[in-house]
DNA sequence: CGTAGGTTTGAGTCGGGTCAAGAAATGTGG
DNA sequence: CCACATTTCTTGACCCGACTCAAACCTACG
């Protein structure tokens, strides 16, 4: 294997790369050839750490980067005019955060790590001079955000049409499917949130949260002991949650 | 009274373009040179006509344009697993329909015609094929689609925080803003839509929206009759729309 | 340990949904 | 242009799901 160019070989022994990111094939799932890969790579700013409760980006500041979940979990949420905190958005392994101030100069979300949390840094400068030149990653793009708008959409649809337990019922499957897509047990996880973010979420008090926790645990659709889940009927919540939404 | 007038002939010297569409501004603030916007031009598909009630696109079918609508106006919905709709958005002249779909193969939603409505319809392959090559319209298209993510966001937040009267009282005041963009007045104006959509969009029964609205004439804050709207106290209207319940 | 934040449970209240029935606007055909 | 049908809008009466208030109970961690 003689390669002509043998670039970045001091590096592709010990740091990762997109290209052997196990999480590649959610975050970027397109068809860039080895070449362009390298390039995304060398923007890509990676292993940064935040500890829980630390701050990833915070609203109204400057824009310069999105990330990419690694491992932990994320949630942004966006300050009312009222003054209260409103969560967005719960983002795996994986997921791409930041996606709301595309083309805009401003943060339009505040991100928080909920638990300690690694992502990759893409700054957007370069990505956007990337994209000129990757049909394949604008398409991309493209994609991801019109999948933001539907997710919103998605969260929308919930919470004006759905009761408190429809609401639980379908994140519970929300997170259920996003472990599953990576290779970790759909009925049986940690939630890396708390209850009230949870009820914030989906715009319920936290005593209703934890009502409909117990009471599907008594009808015996969950085992719950605290962030401890597994889902036991799977079939009951999602005829429960009536559309599986990706919230 | 007057007989129907000959059917405009499309010459080419009075044919409209972006250059001199007075909703420019609106849906393309970018400075794209002459040149780049002749190109613009030439992909866009312009004056097709919709009635009351015609579908520009339907959910689940393959998506192959977006639209900007040039008057009248539209909503989007979406159709709920449960099988009933939920309206995502309203759309006046000015503004993208279908961004929500952009880098998908298929419609995530219905854009249904609430008045008779001219839009320009601008073929998606040719959009992205333009994008490559007009950086400037690509950072614009990436502001749009973030933008629209936002607005969904907001939806969710009066969705999950807000009593029916700020609901209403916040959808009051974001079609003013949008008349006074267009040089409309900003408290007299006809709702696009009926009552129905309105509680639909909002979350709400339809006779909650018609008390509100009664309530809201009786306190003095509008005049209302029928889709004839007159806004008299705006700022009673913001502050009720930021949530600010005199405690 | 002890303290603070997170979680659960109970009691009481209310905003907004449902059901029902008119009133008004809009459409349709003669 | 009018009578009728249909949709849209309004108003009233009643009820329920989820919120608020209040208090006790965990559990993590310095």
């Amino acid at each position: 294997m003689n390669q002509s160019i043998p670039v970045r070989q001091t590096s592709s022994l010990t740091k990762s790369s997109c290209q052997h990111c196990s999480l590649s094939n959610l975050c970027l799932p397109l068809a860039l050839d080895s070449d362009d890969m390298n390039r995304l790579d060398e923007v890509v700013n990676r292993d940064r750490i935040f500890n829980r409760g630390e701050r990833v980006f915070t609203q109204s500041e400057p824009f310069r980067s999105c990330f990419a979940v690694k491992s932990g979990a994320i949630k942004t949420s966006v300050i009312t005019e009222a003054g209260d905190e409103q969560i967005t958005g719960f983002f795996m392994p994986g997921e791409l955060v930041g996606l709301d101030s595309m083309g805009d100069g401003i943060h339009a979300s505040t991100a928080k790590a909920l638990e300690r949390t690694s992502v990759c840094e893409i700054p957007v400068e370069q990505l956007e001079h990337l994209v000129q030149t990757l049909p394949g990653l604008q398409h991309h793009m493209f994609h991801l955000m019109s999948q933001e708008i539907r997710n919103s959409q998605q969260l929308s649809v919930l919470l004006s049409k759905n009761t408190a337990e429809e609401r639980i019922a379908a994140l519970l499957l929300s997170l259920s499917s996003r472990f599953q897509r990576r290779r970790l047990s759909p009925t049986h996880f940690n939630l890396p949130m708390a209850r009230n973010d949870i009820a914030n979420f989906l715009g319920l008090a936290v005593e209703t949260v934890s009502r409909v926790f117990t009471r599907f645990q008594n009808q015996g659709l969950i085992r719950a002991k605290g962030r401890d889940i597994e889902l036991i009927e799977l079939e009951a919540l999602q005829a429960m949650a009536i559309g599986n939404s990706q919230t």
